[in-house]
Parts: structure tokens; C-alpha cells; sequence
DNA sequence: GTTTAAATCGAAAACGTTTAAAGAAAATAT
DNA sequence: ATATTTTCTTTAAACGTTTTCGATTTAAAC
């Protein structure tokens, strides 16, 4: 108990070097022998030493840790299924290459709040990585125009590495599965337009459905918030109310999907055999639970590696590494929410 | 770009006063007169200066960061929704009282792994958190013990601060809801039985049972892991199977819940009109998708606010905080997937 | 035996901050 | 006028590292 921590100066003095030599041994360094390096260890093991992050850091202005910036309508990205995967999956590559992770973002109501940069700053971050819906917050701006190694995910900013998932592949993807499936009447309860996941899912579902020849209906475009199941639930009332109502529904994502799903039961309306529905995302309940999700999976695992690797390429290579957007495909999970409505 | 880090030297140097000067001065020192204060902020201001984290800790012992350990079986707790809820909520109540969070648990497979507390002690975390399903691990044991402010969730040491739900009264309403309903046929696919979560569960559930004078039938007990859905489709599957299958059938977790929902639906039955269905903690999506699970909802928000106010104590008064075992309530979801089967 | 090169180690400065103690200046009391 | 207190400021050491550069020793080369 209240063990003082021993530092390379209680090294030193129990080894009989000096303090450089102590360093330069646990730090492997070539112009120490092979025995002091062993001697230095062996003593630093039995006196329970610990190297200190705070020293080094301020020493080496190399703090071997990354700021994660994840913001969600719901504040913290933390209990978003999507952003908690790839920042798990994030997390993992980087503290295999020996990083640790740190959050960036905070309670904003919080008075003497420090700005995205300032915290950054602060804790010496080596690197950023930011994934949030609202990259028009000037906060984020600053963050990501300073000088601080940062890879965005899901956004694209100029002159920055960024991760973005394939949208345009995925709903083309998933389009052409209902398409195929025989469906011609497809809604799209998509989230709202100001963010650039939206856009591009948006544009992709035009287009893909321009290239089948199917016309696109205007009452079956309806905007609903990502995740949020009672607006799901309400515009998939209106959508099978309507005089001509769709033969399957494309969610934003798959927790607005089973808000959907829960409308059209109380409808007493069964899945797939009298409506069908696509999620997005492939999150694991709705690979879980029956009737079996048709949705895009999305690779978080690739997403958060390769952001992680990107930036560490960055923070050990500022000048050198590419700057490039990386695109992850995700993929078709055919499930059983959509019916095969072919004639035979 | 490529802007060099301002230091109190700098700001020192433009004010015309000495470090120690801008120091207190930016630390509102009581013996800094109220103009030098005024210009040196101002100063400090123009000049963009940030604190250094790094050096402050150096210097003061304190990093004002807190340490979250955070492991389930599938490795980082984040992408599991009892953890990750109660970690968002720790982490809210912790930077508003202006602590950083950073984790502990990390990639146990990598060469020159830290032990956990070596890694505390390398980052200088003022206190950690540990929630976990893995107690038993002796890292965790060896960091337990420590001399580092600690609060366990889930889980009581001795002598140190634990934040527990309340299971035993969890089950009990549960079980008594349920009985209330009719129910006299109640099985239970609980979650393994090496963990304290399960032990005290498994235990209300027996004593609410007696307590309610119903016997309780060995074969309607099964033990499935946490969160398993296809454990747990096998599991009813073969409880559905019985000569007298029960009525009524409680769940380890509204995951594993889902599971056992998917193999009554391939059954051919109905919920809750043929069986009914309990789950444990609450998940979002439990209380969305229909039918609505009954189920106890886990106060996550609580636990984790709890949790985090606790350890902030602990580290500002190590000596003087209440060492307790602080036992949070969780509310029963009476949802629509346990049917009411009293005769009329 | 001297010169050169290689191997090994140490002295000291520096990173940015805090803080105890002492000093200087101004205000107050005698 | 001097003594005393109060108010404000500075000096300097320290926190635990890393790293440059020079010092010393040892081995190799001539």
C-alpha cells in the first residue's frame, strides 16, 4: 500500500549507472551492453518500476494516445450500434499498435468546456478520429483543419484521409435485390437530408432505380430521423394508407426498420408475405430475430481497422502518407423480410 | 499550420512577468493582483495557449484522467448495451466534473502487453472503473488491489466501492409479476452460473418462488451464456419439447430473449397467447419491437452516474469516502409478451 | 607503441508546469 | 520617521523522462 513509485532515478541508484544508462537500456538502445541492458531489467522488475506516460509524453511530445470524437444526435456515439462497433473495432487496431484511446468529446453544457482542439491540444492527442453526424459544427471544423493527424469516418473533407462506407454500392446493391425479388412499388423511409450519408444513399437509390427503369414516386419518398422508431412506425402508417400503397419499404437503418415492422403488424399485415421491408446497417438483432432482416451489413470491423491503421500511417508519417478516401463496401444480407413477389 | 505550442514562457515572456506569474495568474491564484490576472489572460488568449496536460500531471501527480475496464467475453465491453449505457453514463457525470476517460483493457494477444495495472499506473489514471464479467482474471484481482481509487460495477470486493443492480429484487418482481398472471409453470434460461450477476439472480429466483409457495421444476431450469441467441433458441426449443412444457418461459437477457422468441414463432406459436416471454435489462430495442418484452429495466443511467460520483469522491478524499456497496433499483416492464391466464 | 575506431557510459539540458520560499514594493500602523 | 504588515512578484527546485555530446575504455590497425 501507498508504494511510492519508483522512477528511473531508484533504477540508477540500485544499479550503480547513471540515469541516462537506465534509459537507454530499458529503451534498447544499441550503444548499451548486453549485460547492463540485463542487469538494468532485472532490477527494474524486482522494484516494480513502471515507465510514466506524463514524462515521456512531455519529453518526446509523443503522448501514444488518440482523441476519438464521436457525436450522435444522443451526444455520445457510445450506445450507437453502428459508430460503438467501428469505434471497438477502431480501438483494437489501435492499441495493438500500441495506442490507447481517449474521448474527446464532452458535455458542451459544461462551463468552462474546452473547445474539440483546445482538448486535443490539451491531452497531446497524436492523432484524431472523428465520426459524427454533425460536421457542420464549427468546432468540428477547427478540429479538423488544425495541424493534428485526423481521419474523418462517413465524410469527406478536403485534403483529409477519411473512411467513408459504400453507400452508393450498398443501396445499389440492395435496390437491384428488391428489383429482382420482383418488386417495382419500393418506398424509402430515408433519415434526414443534412448529412452526407443521406445524400449519397439518396442519390444512389435514384439513380439505381432511373438504371432498372422503375419511376420513382414521390409519396413513397419520406424522411424520417436515423434510429428512431416511432417516426419510422408513423410514416410506414401513412405509406400503407396511401391508395396505392408500396410492396416493400427501405428503412434508414434497421432500428427504424423494426419500427416499421411494428406498424405493419398492428395493421395485421405478416412479414414478408403481405409487405416487405429492407433495414440498413446489419446490426446483430436484425440478424437475429425473425423474420431474418434483408439489409446492407456494414463492415464496421474494416471501417474502424483501417481508420485506426490510416492514422497511425499519418501520425508516424505526417508528410508521406497518402491522403485518400477509402471506400468499405458492405454486404447484401438477403434474410427473409423480402418476398420473392415474381409471377411463376 | 505547423503553429509551434505556446508555453507559459511564452505568454511570460510577452507580459513582462515570470512564469510563476502567468501560472497563478491563469490558475487564479489568490496572490496575483487583479490586473496582472486580466492582462496575462488576455495575453494568454491572443497568443492561443493551451495547458499541457502531460506536464501538469508531471508535476501534480494528478492526470485528471480516470481509467474504464471494460471486458465481456467477446473482448471490449463497448459493443454490449448494458455496458455501453452505463459506460456513456459514467462518462457524462465524469467530464462534468472535468475527468478524461481512457481505457484500460486492451489487446491481450499483443507481445509486450501491459498487466492492467501496469498500464494505470504507466498512464497515471487517478482512479478506474471495472466492470466485467471475468473477475476471477488475477490482473484484475492484482488491480483491484492496488492502491489506485477503484469502483467495481457489478461486483463486490471486499472493501472497495461496488455499484450493483439489484437482482435479487429485479427477479422477484419479475417472478411475481409473472405469477400474478397466472403463471405456475415458469422456466428459467439463466446465464452461467460463474458469475455473481447469475449467483444472486438464480437465488431470488428459488426464494421468490418459495415465497410464492410454487415448486420449482429442475427440468425448466437451463443454463445458457449472456447474450446468446442461438444458445438460447436451443434451449426453449427443448423446454417447448417437455410433456408439460411451461407457460411461461424468463430469459438470462432480452438478447438471449429474442433468441428463445425466434424458436416459439418456428413452433408455430404465438406470443404471448401460446407462451409467454420475460427478459432481463431493458435494451432499447426490447421495448420496441412488438410484442413488448416484459422485462427489468436496468437504471443504466444511474449505475453509471453512481458509479462515476463515487470514484471522483474517492480520488479527492481517498481517505475520508464511505467505502459501501451501493445497490441500484431497476423498474419492471410489464411490456405485452406475458399473457394474463388467471381463469375469469 | 602509437593512432584510430568501436563500444560503452555519463553529464547535463530540456520538455511545461507547479509551488514553497523569499524578495520587493506598497500600504498601514506606531 | 521608522517599523510592521499586506500585497504582489520572482527565484529556483522539482516532477520523470529523453537525448545530445563528450568522456572513457577497449579493441583493432598500422
Amino acid at each position: 500500500m501507498a508504494r511510492r513509485i519508483v522512477s528511473l532515478k531508484d533504477i540508477s541508484k540500485a544499479c550503480g549507472v547513471s540515469i541516462a544508462t537506465v534509459s537507454k537500456a530499458l529503451n534498447d538502445h544499441s550503444d548499451i551492453s548486453k549485460e547492463t541492458k540485463e542487469r538494468v531489467r532485472e532490477i527494474a522488475d524486482k522494484l516494480g518500476y513502471h515507465p510514466n506516460a506524463a514524462a515521456q509524453a512531455l519529453k518526446t511530445n509523443r503522448s501514444n494516445n488518440i482523441g476519438v470524437l464521436f457525436v450522435d444526435e444522443a451526444n455520445s456515439g457510445l450506445t450507437h450500434d453502428y459508430f460503438s462497433h467501428v469505434l471497438d473495432s477502431f480501438k483494437k487496431k489501435a492499441e495493438q499498435e500500441g495506442f490507447d484511446i481517449t474521448f474527446i468529446n464532452g458535455d458542451k453544457s459544461r462551463s468552462n468546456k474546452m473547445s474539440y482542439l483546445s482538448h486535443a491540444i490539451y491531452r497531446g492527442f497524436d492523432g484524431v478520429v472523428i465520426a459524427c453526424v454533425e460536421f457542420s459544427d464549427p468546432e468540428v471544423d477547427e478540429l479538423i483543419k488544425s495541424n493534428i493527424p485526423v481521419v474523418t469516418i462517413d465524410h469527406t473533407f478536403y485534403n483529409r484521409i477519411a473512411i467513408v462506407s459504400d453507400n452508393i454500392k450498398g443501396i445499389r446493391d440492395l435496390v437491384t435485390y428488391i428489383y429482382e425479388q420482383g418488386h417495382r412499388k419500393i418506398a424509402y423511409v430515408h433519415g434526414l437530408e443534412n448529412t452526407a450519408v443521406t445524400q449519397s444513399r439518396l442519390t444512389s437509390f435514384y439513380n439505381t432505380l432511373q438504371d432498372l427503369g422503375v419511376p420513382v414516386r414521390d409519396e413513397y419518398m419520406v424522411a424520417s430521423p436515423y434510429r428512431n422508431t416511432e417516426k419510422a412506425f408513423e410514416a410506414t402508417t401513412r405509406l400503407l394508407e396511401l391508395p396505392d400503397p408500396p410492396t416493400c419499404i427501405m428503412y434508414s437503418d434497421d432500428f427504424a426498420a423494426f419500427g416499421g415492422i411494428n406498424a405493419i403488424r398492428q395493421k395485421g399485415l405478416r412479414i414478408p408475405e403481405d409487405i416487405s421491408v429492407a433495414g440498413y446497417d446489419g446490426i446483430e438483432l436484425a440478424r437475429r430475430i425473425s423474420p431474418l432482416m434483408t439489409t446492407i451489413v456494414q463492415d464496421t470491423d474494416k471501417i474502424g481497422r483501417v481508420a485506426a491503421s490510416k492514422l497511425i500511417d499519418l501520425i508516424n508519417n505526417p508528410k508521406g502518407t497518402l491522403i485518400e478516401q477509402i471506400v468499405v463496401e458492405g454486404t447484401l444480407e438477403k434474410g427473409e423480410s423480402v418476398a420473392n413477389i415474381n409471377p411463376v
